[in-house]
DNA sequence: AATGAATGAGACTTCATTCAT
DNA sequence: CATGAATGAAGTCTCATTCAT
């Protein structure tokens, strides 16, 4: 509205992509700087400038710093890609689900993004809600496989799914404190072959 | 909070009488707040009311923020002030440790605080290299007291100490995520109870 | 919103079938969302989301917001609809234009609306002269109502019809003034009761 | 705490003069600015570069804009500095005070700061507040230099104070909405005219 | 005729840091 | 030793406006 921007006309001639397009895109980009910067060293200046984009846009899009930093965390559980392949044995499923818990390079993007999510969480409400359902949801759906694993009879009946879901779940996720702790390629083989023996352990 | 600038020292290294009084209790201060705001959260304005003091007489103590919560993070790690009663027994002295990673309310200042000093510690290496030591430094001392319990005859001679202790720091600071995700009485209730019972699965 | 853009008129001028409609509609939409947020307060996305249009629509039929706005504040002043029933009588013709000062709510649309205009008019030539304009036609029109009253003996002889129309109009914006200050239905009756016992006292 | 602002040093030399200065020197720019460009278009930018501070200044001593525009208007409102002369008689400081409300100018300062300052309270709860207070407290004194007068025989004891002091600041506020739109001299006069009839009236 | 994604300037505000006192 | 007013950069977010579709 002010005399300046009258006259000023846009200089922009960049074609636009799809909009479902930008929304990922720009949160595969912020996904990588929290995983870098960490929540508050994420400024959206840096989103928009690394998404080629402006601020006006990421605001369009996700309304405010903090709905964007949801949905990238939203966006970064999703099923594994591979997850098809495994949907035959319930076991094997909960395997391919466990080892995400390890570490796949010194700097695991992931789990810096989760490290960084998580500390944040403890001083925001909402956050805190998404962090909380995510959790619950995860365990519920890992006592759900060992329930059907049981079933079918890979693992043994004296099993009681809710509570070794549980206890699997925070092994693995201290065992990924433990990996964000000590960085070597050495301390991640340990957290598979760990996590590994106490799935085998369920078996008969 | 940038890495490039943590490795900037503290300027002043000459405590004089009354000095080291003010530091201690601005440290003191500090860890309150960061426990409860995060790192990034934590301004030196809030610092300086909060001690009761001006802004000025903070950075003329510390000379910048970084020195400061470098400062407040080192003076954050100290042995209990009840251990000398536990000098017996060293399973008793074990159960004692492994205990404090049970949280003392929903918004415990210790563990909240760790958390915010593990995220921060991602993204910079004078923190990690902290961090890491002491991490190392902790499983170190549990296995010490596997071992020695395993002498004393308190904990079974099967046990592999190195590996005992790696598993139960696992579990434990799996369990702190768990109960900061689900700030539960009932949570904090079982994680004293899982790690109580991994302990008791030590003795014959 | 400031002076020298608003000099800019509207680009469009030729109304076509189904835009005149549109129009209208957006006006109404403008003229409310002014009454509640003032005209600063004024969003061209809320126009456009309150009216069920995109904003490049509400840019489209109005060109920038200035035009948008004058162009409601036009069409905001509407002699009232039951206005026909009192053309008998000069002295109820001018009771019902009065009793228009007094507000309907503690959150009277209109009066705010006014309140905004106003304050805008203090610093925007067209929009001033507007409003002087609109001050002057009323001032007139009431001591032409004052005198056609005084001419069919409804009001006595001795009254000065100019200064009394000057005099109850400013009594009239005053109390509009009281009753945005001081929102209570107590204030709104006694302005009307005020502004009843002036009139009356225009007759014998 | 960014490496930028770590190696630029201050550059500033200029002194400082005391605290309540400053904050008198800024009101003063805030009222003019205000009364030019109304309260929205107000920023606290042109506020810093008009008083020759910084934006971290003007946060500094007034918190934010909303504290701000409150405070200009606390200092708007302040006994005229030549009020002792009248302590004699309450008529003629009833009279010292209605003739405030008479503008000194076709762009009087107090009373375009004042209409914008009502607009903005008719959305802005605070805002709205601190206005009925001054209103009511404006009211009430008006009535009590009414009552002094009365006593002290200056004014007629037939007079119901408060029903007059509400009337007067009515009509006085009612001819500063007419000034306003009416810029003129004569207009001026007018009120000024009026409001010494309506005062004189109170006389035996 | 209509859309809405994109823009970029500019708003308010916070904050680590400096320095005259 | 201690203060706190002052700084100015940088943060988040809003918004009128444009333009390819």
């Amino acid at each position: 509205m002010s005399e300046t921007t009258l006259t000023i006309s846009a200089r922009r001639a960049r074609p636009r992509p799809g909009q479902e397009c930008t929304r990922h895109h720009v949160l595969e980009t912020v996904y990588d700087l929290i995983s870098e910067h960490g929540i508050e060293g994420l400024s959206m200046r840096q989103v928009a400038d690394a998404a080629g984009l402006s601020t006006g846009t990421i605001n369009y899009h996700f309304g405010n710093k903090q709905s964007l930093v949801i949905a990238a965390l939203e966006s970064a559980y999703e099923l594994p890609s591979d997850w098809e392949q495994y949907c035959g044995s319930p076991s094997a499923q909960l395997r391919r689900l466990v080892f995400g818990y390890v570490c796949r390079s010194p700097r695991d993007r992931f789990w810096r993004f989760w490290i960084n999510y998580l500390a944040a969480s403890t001083r925001n409400d909402e956050l805190s809600a998404h962090q909380r359902t995510r959790y619950e949801r995860q365990e519920r759906f890992w006592a759900r496989l060992i329930r059907d694993a049981v079933k079918v009879e890979e693992f043994k009946k004296s099993l009681d799914p809710q509570h070794e879901a549980e206890q699997l779940l925070s092994l693995a996720h201290g065992l990924v404190v433990r990996q964000l702790v000590l960085p070597y390629a050495e301390v991640r083989a340990e957290a598979r072959a760990l996590l590994g023996a106490r799935i085998d352990s369920f078996r008969e």
